[in-house]
DNA sequence: CTTGGCACTCAGAACGGGAGAGTGCCAGGG
DNA sequence: CCCTGGCACTCTCCCGTTCTGAGTGCCAAG
């Protein structure tokens, strides 16, 4: 159906209308890739893949640009991933490397993927539910008042205030803190619901209805809320390039933490990087950009998504390898701590 | 100099061009407010309006425009703090009530004050230095990494990893536990410093290499480190106004903390709600952009900042008024919790 | 199947009047 | 002394026209 030549075309296509954002005609194709044929060649190919729905001409008489379905056979067949530089790659090693805590991990890597790619990145903070307890603390706010502090062994720290219904002794909550550590620390959180429905059997019949109140802000928490929480960065960057129209929508999209859940929950396998190209995005208000994303993770198992999002035009083999490449080292800096 | 009407002229003025984004001329202007003069009288005052460097033509025969000096006026002495309705009262009440943790307060009320001025909400978190220390937590990560986590009584918690120079034994991190809580807690932060100066000598000496570096870190984070983090909602608000040129630059100045840190810091007086115009920020990039904050705490001591960024060309009584009212809500949330 | 030639199309820039809003100034009236 | 109506003047904005150039599709020949 299309011959070597006619997807050597799409790919110069594709490649001129990234870097200069103006159709491409022709002429200016046979200039710049040296293509052994004449202009004329290349229209009756250009005829040919705009029949089959790759490329689309803006107006009669302008240059071709290509369409959703031209980009994606971009990606799939006719790209690799673009490796990054040495400079590039000692650049995010260094960066990531001074980070001091799970937050500042991942603001960094925020801040490093908008760099190098000049788009939007999105990070999705490490997932609760695939880490283990580390600690439970517990602290006297007030006199029916907890605050309750649960440390994961990924450095996360999740924080909650518990009403009680009675008051509460010094030593009454040292017990419980007792109880729980003694019950929780190690378990993953996936198994914590079913480690917490024995529970209440260990404690005194007296406190029962005080520790009731934290087991079931713990089970809230942990098990019924993955509000595992999103960051944006490099939102300046969505002014130049070709959102000038739906900026708005676009910038509303950003801000609400369930729209992007679920942007990246679309993404299909974690291990490799996947893009989605405009209307593949589920997401209202977000047809018009495209989305390249991978998981990451500390060691084999994934905790969670990153990735960038910009413009369908967008120079998909460097962002693609600039993804991989960060969250392989996130990955590794998790690891280590 | 500047006469009762020509005072009201240009109350008019700043009125009519901040609702139509118009320049505004002399006939409109004796429609729409009822000065009982004729458009000559007006154009008369508009010129010694002009002189005086309040407003001025965009282009010969266009109408007038406010400059900075005459929104300053306007502000400082034509306008009043617009309250809100009763409604947006209730709505403000009912959404913060729903908080259940300092975080969510500070999400809750970037987005009110976005939603309630349609306009650019930043929040300040609220100060560390200025509260007490309830509780400090010790976690083991691994052989010679600690988790320190420190519990504030404005229901903050700060989290920060430590490597110490030896391995810790269980017992050791508990005694460091309890010395840090007998010594610290209740103090407030301020304090801190001095209190950590004695604590050496309550530990055995063999102890002491690794205590020093977890006091280190909490020296680090607590006194030197005023790193308070400044929450920004409404972004996309930007897209509609004047900023269609500068938003590069708005967009980039909101993303670096600590632009927006000195921005909020510019602000003279805390318990009042204060406006800077255009040029007064002296924050480059934002010098098309005006800013009304005020600050907010727990009952009378003052926390932190909070505000609305927009256009110079902005409905400054509302605003204020808005500000003022989260301002005082996020208040009383915070004393009671 | 490729190529050069040629007529055709169409968006965007360049030009050139109006039209309209708004001004400044001036002379007359309270 | 201040206000007012009248009037000439100045611009920006809008609309239609023209022109240019890039790019195309088609065709006949190699």
């Amino acid at each position: 159906m299309l011959d070597d030549r006619k997807l050597a075309v799409l790919r110069a296509i594709v490649e001129d209308f990234v870097s200069t954002n103006e159709p491409v005609g022709s002429k200016s194709l046979v200039d710049r890739h040296n293509l052994d044929v004449s202009p004329a060649t290349i229209r009756n190919d250009m005829a040919v893949l705009e029949e089959q729905g790759y490329i689309v001409q803006p107006h009669t008489s302008a240059g071709r640009v290509p369409t959703e379905q031209g980009y994606r056979l971009f990606v799939d067949r006719l790209s690799g991933i673009k490796p990054l530089s040495a400079a590039e790659r000692r650049a995010i090693e260094t960066f990531l490397a001074g980070a001091y805590d799970l937050d500042d991990v991942v603001m960094r890597t925020v801040r490093l993927l908008a760099q190098l790619t000049r788009q939007v990145a999105v990070v999705q903070y490490p997932s609760l539910t695939r880490s283990a307890v580390r600690h439970v603390e517990l602290v006297q706010l007030a006199d029916r008042r907890l605050l309750l502090v649960l440390i994961t062994d990924t450095g996360r720290v999740e924080q909650r205030a518990v009403e009680t219904p009675g008051r509460l002794a010094e030593e009454s909550i040292g017990r419980l803190r007792s109880v729980l550590n003694a019950h929780l620390s190690g378990r993953k959180l996936a198994e914590v619901a079913e480690v917490m429905a024995e529970l209440p059997d260990r404690v005194e019949p007296g406190e029962r209805p005080n520790a009731a109140a934290v087991f079931s802000v713990i089970a809230e928490t942990l098990v019924e809320r993955h509000d595992e929480r999103v960051l944006v960065g490099g939102a300046s960057n969505l002014t130049q390039g070709d959102f000038s129209r739906g900026l708005r929508e676009v910038l509303e999209a950003l801000e609400e933490q369930v729209v992007l859940m679920r942007l990246l929950g679309e993404s299909g396998d974690l291990s490799a990087v996947t893009v989605r190209i405009g209307s593949e995005n589920e997401v209202l208000g977000l047809r018009s950009a495209s989305l390249v994303t991978t998981g990451y993770g500390a060691g084999d198992h994934v905790l969670a998504r990153l990735g960038v999002l910009g413009p369908t035009r967008m120079d998909y083999p460097t962002a693609m390898g600039a993804v991989r490449a960060v969250a392989r080292y996130v990955g590794q800096i998790l690891a280590e701590s």
